[in-house]
DNA sequence: GAGTTTGAAACT
DNA sequence: CAGTTTCAAACTC
């Protein structure tokens, strides 16, 4: 990515700016300019996003620092700068110091700086290399001026000041991220601003920068056009910048002699189209060949038709410049948008063709799709509406009794084969749309989430889901825990939290064998209510059971409480009989230790004892499930070492040595024997972000290290669910509100890779909530 | 697959 | 908060 392209654009808007005819046609248009507006939006604008963006894209950058600057010039006049993107805002600064007649000083350095950077600057850029230097130093600066300086404008608009941000940072040209009538509407007044001054004899000084390369001579002029001309057709790259010096040398010529202004003339058309071609193609890389071409060819020549044999020429065709440019940046903007959509769609269709195409690797496909958006939801939705498809079709035979995998084949197949044409079909509008409402299934299936919700609660489900839980299954190995998770209600009608696939925030699909199942989306009001009504009672209720700390998760220093013990269950469990031992305990079964705020009695859970005994956790390096139990310290039922070590012993107890890891393993240990996954919910927080999952399952790299996690009493858990980080933040967020907050992180999180099934996607609390209609 | 055990969830 | 009931998973046979 260059930004020798944009640069370009910059310095041709400057001279744009300058020039009269700016001034008029600001006049025309429609468009109120209003300077400070838009400059300080760009400013700020620039202020937060730039810095990215200068790093990324130059392009982008340059175009907003330009403005950056000119603001800046505005304000200060008297900052060095050295950045070549600088460079670029320069020339807009130079332009308004030039305007403002407060600018004086070139630095023909400075001027070289520039152009060797490959930022050309326009009659502003001679002008001040001392301001640009400031800019550079501004741009931090900018928000500074922004807070403080009076001189500012009125603060920026929502509206501009959103797209600004939300740009997508570099790869999106000035145009691309400021909406059209946004980015006219600033354009203008940044022509406005520097039309004006037009050209000021100042910016023919500016010239001077040039005046390097060019003496004041017109006929020095001509010279520097043929070598200016030369150096463009010499440097592919460089030609932006050429194009640049192409300006001022214009305007100089138009000072100079009306001849000469020819000579600029035609060499201003054929800067014109490169300038044309930068803009239209801000973003294309391939530019500068293209405009060599055209020099050569000569066609830049003749291309412009706004061009006259005025002096004015110059300006005209600079406002012609300008205007194509504004136009190409429109369209540019458009093409992106438009190429956005394309390839959203494209990618979306891709990927839904894809998935048509294979249908089997749906999951495959839907997680490259993930990165995304929410198609990959919406897909997930669809997977459990694919789900209560079985009903259609009568598919469930296969209610995974033993074999979760063959029942996930077998439904895979079901899907594929005997629904397939209705899940196909469901499947591609859904990603193609990106909307679920196209599956019949779906039907009312959370409408109201959108990409938010769809995701968090599609990626659990999703992946896990859709085909997922039973290509997950697939994948697993027999044993493992699938993801899914599936109920057996009878009385509940899985509208409790005793309904597993209920508190796992998830729908209940084909594998559940619950009878009189609310928690479809079908019933998703009623869903919602339920939840809210728990929720209420238990802002917890939905929160991962067991939460764990990756190490990468600076928990400790968030939660001064928390122990390092990496996980912990959230209330503890309250085993009697089981000794914490079975899959009866919760703590166990989600590869926990107990920890002090467990009732339990005659503790033995192999992943550690409240007393802290649970020496079989440490296993490896990540260990640290309980380490805290060292805290904890409490015995109240110390165990004895004795047992700990009998279960090391014990194969089992492998696991149990190595609890965290163990945990991925451990899980399936102790359940798999029956290949279930335990229960209860996990959240491992990362430094990205947090899981929660229904399983420990792939632990991955969560587990290991890090939060200690206090055994957290129960008050704990909801601190460290809040408080900390951002994940568990999101989970209460959602769940509270019965809103998901759908933190990118939570929803992405995780790569969804690792909870095959949609239990981990589960875990995303929020992805239940979220089924909250709530906007 | 039926029955039992278990402990969480829900209720009082 | 404690006690009881309900519930469904976990477990056993």
């Amino acid at each position: 990515m260059d930004t020798p392209e944009r640069n370009q654009i910059n310095t041709t808007l400057s001279k744009f700016e300058d020039s009269p005819v700016f001034n008029y046609i600001n006049n025309l248009s429609p468009i109120r300019p209003v300077k400070s507006v838009h400059i300080t939006q760009t400013f700020n604008s620039l202020s937060f996003s730039s810095p990215p963006s200068v790093f990324t894209s130059p392009h982008v950058s340059s175009f907003k620092e330009s403005r950056f600057l000119r603001r800046h010039i505005l304000l200060d006049t008297s900052k060095p700068k050295d950045s070549s993107e600088d460079v670029n805002n320069k020339v807009y600064s130079s332009e308004e110091a030039i305007a403002d007649s407060t600018l004086s000083h070139l630095n023909t350095n400075e001027l070289h700086e520039s152009s060797d950077q490959g930022i050309s600057v326009g009659n502003g850029s001679v002008e001040l290399s001392s301001e640009h230097a400031k800019f550079s130093d501004e741009l931090p600066q900018a928000l500074q001026y922004n807070c403080g300086s009076p001189s500012y404008d009125p603060p920026l608009c929502a509206d501009e000041a959103n797209s600004l941000l939300e740009l997508p940072g570099e790869g999106v040209s000035d145009a691309a991220y400021v909406p059209d009538g946004c980015k006219t509407d600033s354009i203008e007044s940044e022509l406005h601003l520097q039309g004006p001054s037009q050209i000021d004899p100042k910016e023919e000084g500016a010239d001077c920068d040039w005046a390097g390369l060019i003496p004041n001579a017109a006929d020095l002029l001509i010279e520097a056009e043929a070598e200016a001309f030369k150096g463009l057709m010499q440097k592919p790259s460089g030609s932006s910048i050429r194009l640049s010096d192409f300006m001022p040398l214009l305007q100089q010529s138009t000072n100079n002699n009306d001849q000469k202004m020819y000579m600029i003339k035609s060499v201003a058309s054929g800067s014109e189209h490169e300038i044309e071609n930068h803009c239209s193609e801000p973003v294309a890389l391939a530019d500068t060949d293209h405009i060599q071409d055209n020099l050569a060819s000569g066609s830049l020549m003749t291309s412009n038709p706004n061009e006259q044999m005025d002096d004015k020429l110059v300006s005209v065709t600079h406002r012609g410049i300008r205007r194509r440019c504004l136009d190409f940046e429109m369209a540019s903007v458009r093409r992106k948008n438009s190429d956005d959509n394309s390839k959203t769609g494209s990618s979306t269709t891709q990927s839904e063709v894809s998935n048509a195409a294979n249908e089997k690797q749906l999951l495959p496909t839907k997680r490259n799709a993930d990165s995304q958006r929410c198609i990959l939801p919406g897909i997930g939705l669809h997977l459990n509406a694919l789900a209560t498809l079985k009903d259609h079709k009568g598919l469930q035979n296969e209610k995974l009794t033993s074999g979760r995998q063959l029942s996930l084949s077998n439904s895979t197949s079901l899907l594929l084969s005997t629904c397939h044409e209705h899940q196909h079909l469901s499947v591609l509008s859904v990603s193609i749309s990106s909307e679920r409402e196209l599956d019949p299934s779906d039907n009312g299936v959370q409408p109201t989430e959108d990409c938010s919700q769809a995701s968090a609660y599609m990626a659990g489900e999703d992946f896990n889901q859709n085909s997922p839980k039973k290509k997950r299954r697939k994948s697993e190995p027999a044993g493992e825990i699938e993801g899914c998770k599936r109920c057996n209600c009878k009385k509940s009608k899985c509208l409790k939290l005793y309904c597993e696939c209920f508190a796992a925030g998830v729908y209940c699909i084909e594998p559940c064998s619950c009878q009189e199942c609310f928690n479809k989306p079908i019933h998703e009001d009623t869903v919602l209510q339920t939840r809210k009504q728990i929720e209420s009672r238990n802002p917890l209720a939905f929160a991962p059971k067991v939460i764990r700390s990756s190490e990468s998760v600076p928990e400790v220093g968030d939660d001064p409480n928390k122990t390092p013990a990496s996980a912990r269950h959230k209330r503890g469990c309250n085993c009697k009989k089981s000794s914490c031992l079975k899959k009866y305990c919760e703590c166990y079964q989600g590869g926990v230790g107990c920890s002090i705020s467990c009732r339990c009695e005659g503790c033995k859970n192999a992943f550690g004892r409240k007393d802290g005994s649970a020496i079989t956790e440490m296993v490896e390096g990540e260990t640290e499930e309980e380490t805290e139990t060292s805290d904890k310290g409490v015995a109240e039922k110390a165990i004895q070492k004795t047992e700990i070590q009998s279960i090391e012993d014990h194969p089992d107890s492998a696991a149990v040595s190595t609890p965290l890891r163990l945990s991925r393993p451990l899980l399936p240990m102790p359940f798999s024997s029956k290949g279930k996954p335990p229960r209860s919910f996990v959240t491992t927080i990362t430094g990205s972000g947090y899981f929660a999952s229904q399983k420990l399952a792939k632990p991955d790299s969560l587990w290991p290290q890090s939060k200690p996690f206090q055994t957290v009493p129960d008050n704990e858990m909801p601190e460290i669910l809040r408080g900390d980080s951002s994940p568990i933040a999101c989970i209460k967020t959602s769940s509270p509100n019965g809103k998901r907050i759908s933190s990118p992180n939570c929803e992405m999180g995780s790569s969804p890779s690792r909870r095959g099934g949609r239990k981990l996607i589960l875990q995303s609390i929020p992805s239940f909530p979220s089924l909250t209609p709530h906007p």
